[in-house]
DNA sequence: AGAATTGTTTGACAAAAGTCAAAAACGGTT
DNA sequence: AACCGTTTTTGACTTTTGTCAAACAATTCT
């Protein structure tokens, strides 16, 4: 999580624990297509979008891509599972624009927890954080039709829509390409 | 969280940690159909079922009935926003079989995260969990039909199965109860 | 520019799931 | 045992969504 002025007050950090963090922190560019994290490896970085979207999915039995979350500027990037257990990542991560990020890596992030206690519960916030929005998502699923969701999607999602493709939204909704396209048409 | 030896092994918990910790506990006995948890309450309580079974659920637009999850014997209830952020909870929880519980305050619960640094990490992890949990429900619905989400859910808790209505299973995994009841009568 | 690749739309059809309403089955109570 | 409310099953039908295949459009590559 990148360190900012909301944080630091919410939290108490001193000047000493923000440079801390500051330092811990370097930045990244990954190119479109490239992956910034692959199913299988082990995620050694979180990172901060500063600039660019990327996107996470995972291979269905039939080898498609389901898109399971995007990540555009201002958000944060991390396979939570692999990046705290220290197991292989059952997602990739990959850059849909050329993007730049900034990243802390595991070593690092292992100190600040160390050195600056509220690390710990910043970091309970966020999985918290990640928990909610998945429940709200999975409660889509059980109460939305594919419209619907398209439509939730859209209001919440407005600047992605035109920057990826008609199928990474599909799957991330769980439509068809066919339907979605005449789902869009409709309106 | 119940404190038991996997935990205090995992933790490294002292001796006067556990004890702490097992003094804040409480029972609490909540009889069938009477709620743990009511929408717009704060939830003040983690509990850690003993014996019954409890699920959570919320109201869709037509005022439906949604289950949102189950808690059979060894598992913990919460509502982690309500709890950890003090703030109106959006789901009821109630019991679905006279069920006795162990149950820890709000207060009691923040002396642990004072006094046991441990305790953050146990939630930090625990969070954790519930968020794949999560992660794994909503993948469901984005790639199973309503038969294969049926089959999954028999196959994780084929305890369960028996003890609820075919409703409260069907909202569950977000399918109409026709459609449910003529699910199981193919297999 | 032209070829190749990738993404999107469309049509005809099939399958999956929802709706409505009534009947049947079940569980608890008196 | 008869009654009540609730849950489950069933039938007839509609709507939603998926499948397959082809055409079309857009994008990238050489």
């Amino acid at each position: 999580m990148k360190i900012d002025d909301n944080i630091a007050k919410k939290y108490n950090l001193t000047e000493e624990e923000i440079s801390l963090t500051m330092r811990g922190y370097a930045p990244l560019t990954v190119r479109a297509n490239e992956f910034f994290l692959k199913e299988g490896d082990i995620c050694n970085y979180i990172g901060f979008v500063i600039k660019g979207l990327l996107r996470s999915f995972i291979y269905d039995d039939y080898a498609n891509e389901i898109t399971s979350d995007f990540f555009p500027e201002n958000t944060l990037i991390i396979s939570f599972d692999s990046f705290n257990n220290r197991v292989p990542s059952k997602e990739n991560i990959k850059a849909i624009e050329n993007s730049e990020l900034m990243v802390i890596s595991y070593e690092k992030q292992k100190e600040l927890y160390d050195k600056i206690p509220a690390w710990n519960l910043i970091c309970r916030d966020l999985a918290d954080y990640k928990s909610r929005e998945m429940i709200e998502r999975a409660n889509r699923f059980q109460t939305m039709s594919a419209t619907e969701r398209y439509q939730t999607f859209c209001n919440e999602h407005p600047d992605i829509l035109q920057r990826t493709t008609l199928g990474s939204i599909a799957s991330y909704i769980g439509v068809d390409i066919a339907t979605l396209s005449r789902i869009r048409k409709k309106k």
